[in-house]
DNA sequence: CTGAAAGCGCTTACAG
DNA sequence: CTGAAAGCGCTTACAG
């Protein structure tokens, strides 16, 4: 069954394609009457514009590419979900391409969304990123694009955030308001800004509160999808190294996971012996026992956020309008479980 | 920036475009020499197919259609990994749309992908969905289609799914093996099929081992985002119904997970005082204590058949072979862990 | 080996 | 109000 073209509906009606075409496309010089029966015979023919020849004609193909670092990833599902809600709401659809937090497969991604000619891109960087250009080549062809989460600062694209250091500095303070007193820090990878930047915020909250800061209580993790062995062994290790730690930020809601199970395992008590503050506030951290106190991300509306964002730049660019990059930043809580508590 | 055409490498050149398209798609009636200059010329000129001009001509555009009930979902996520994964390596682009388990949304999630003219489509059917005509057009319309997982028995194209029943059986078997004489069984929703069929394992289990069924033993949950908090609801109201129950076979980790928790919190020891084996082997089964025996779902494996199986019909398709829907079947295993044990 | 020409299905500036 | 025509950028059957 071939598809139904503007041309059969002409054909059938015996009037021209331009007028077919104007009529199914709402355009006032086209009278009721004609309008009305050439909208029927769509109908009935179950007529359905050919998108390839749309796009040729428009340029734009009402998709945009989405490169996330890992799908299988509940902070990043959750904002995936939010994008495609709200690109399904203005007509847009989503491409997503994964970088398994690789700068080579980043930038063969933003090589074939170029290629396919999306309309814009969306992206949260590899963790290994520290080069821009395939970034910024985007930009130079006047492509939009919008960061979220795992931005670069010094790309002067759109970006949708959260205040990392802020939240990681709440936290800290957190622990050292329930009483702990030597805080160590399991931070994430060494390059991505957000990890930098939890790990200063724990830094700041330290200083601030006249505590020393001990490089020896920072312990690295990949954050990959080894979190939750990672945040088991960096426990284990703690223990070795540090036995008078009594409390601890940790990266992510999953590493933080991992400690606790280890922390469980060997009978030490949390938060009697040692606090924990996580960070994401995965629905995990309130099925643990103990509960896990955390840091509220807000990732669906993070997504919701950055398609907007993206949408408001393809409006601008359509109508030839400047586009001036925005920082949006989202607002971060704490929660508070029974992983700390003040004790007396 | 205007991208750059086969039309200005011609121009740049003194050549025509038939030639240069001819070059570049390596035709073998094109002198070595020439090219050679048009590739490089290309590559000097960082010249890009303009994509919609060739899905017009080809009637391709390389890019299919995903239908996901729930994107925030580990197995879901991992499937999509699969997915994503594979449809790179043969230079596929995979367009996400959610069903939120809905008929509705899934039915017009269809049409949008009949528009986009999407070479293909992949689907996970919603819970709600019981008519199936929304999937048969697309088949009429000679779409190849490929379900995963969630499955209409009815419906006559190609799937990828696991043997529910069978590994429900399983699970049910190792809860009677290790001396289970009372099993509650917390099902998923009544319409999809694996739900139905892990069900009808479960009872075969018992009547094939002389236990009778108990159909006040069976709870629904939707497993919905709420999963979690169905396994604690559930859990709460078994104990409060049937006192004497001394095993659980649990629809999904999640639900079973909560379940956990409940009884952990109340004291009920696990598998001193009910055994308990779940479905799907996410990674958190191994992280709750105790760790819960389960049944592995091949995920990643699922997504990148369900890939394989729309790759071979749309290729099929292509050289006017008839397509012969092939229903693909992949392995599960039971995972023993703490939540079951023997006990002497 | 090279190229003129048709055509994929649409949109839209322009003429009447 | 209607329609002929150009053109988006490519591919490919055909002629030379």
């Amino acid at each position: 069954m071939k598809p139904v073209t503007l041309k059969e509906i002409a054909e059938t009606l015996n009037i021209s394609i331009t007028t077919v075409s104007k009529a199914l496309k709402d355009y006032p010089d086209v009278s009721k009457k004609t309008r009305k029966l050439v909208r029927e015979t769509a109908a009935q023919l179950n007529y359905r514009p050919n998108s390839f020849a749309v796009n040729l004609r428009t340029k734009e193909s009402k998709t945009i590419g989405l490169i996330i670092p890992e799908v299988v990833h509940h902070f990043f599902s959750t904002v995936i979900k939010g994008i495609i809600a709200q690109a399904e709401k203005k007509g847009y659809f989503v491409i997503i391409l994964q970088s398994n937090e690789s700068y080579e497969l980043e930038k063969k991604q933003i090589d074939l969304l170029m290629s396919k000619h999306v309309d814009g891109i969306l992206i949260s960087l590899a963790n290994e990123t520290s080069d821009f250009k395939h970034i910024t080549d985007v930009m130079d062809q006047d492509k939009p694009i919008v960061m979220f989460d795992k931005i670069a600062k010094i790309v002067n694209c759109s970006k949708v955030i959260i205040d990392d250091r802020k939240a990681a500095y709440m936290a800290t303070q957190h622990l050292i308001d329930t009483g702990c007193k030597r805080i160590a820090h399991f931070r994430g990878p060494l390059l991505p800004q957000n990890s930098i930047d939890r790990f200063l915020g724990y830094k700041k909250a330290l200083l601030d509160n006249d505590l020393p800061y001990d490089s020896s209580l920072v312990y690295i993790c990949d954050c990959s999808d080894k979190s939750f062995e990672e945040g088991k062994n960096n426990a284990a290790q703690l223990l070795k190294d540090h036995s008078d730690v009594d409390g601890i930020f940790i990266n992510t809601d999953m590493v933080a996971i991992g400690a606790i199970t280890e922390f469980n395992k060997r009978g030490i008590k949390i938060p009697e012996d040692i606090s924990i503050v996580g960070f994401s506030n995965w629905f995990m951290s309130s099925a643990i026992t103990p509960t896990l106190s955390t840091i509220d991300q807000p990732g669906y509306q993070m997504g919701k956020m950055a398609f907007k964002q993206l949408y408001k730049e393809l409006k601008a660019l359509k109508q030839q309008k400047e586009v001036h990059p925005k920082i949006i930043e989202l607002e971060t809580s704490l929660v508070k479980r029974d992983s700390t508590k003040t004790l007396i």
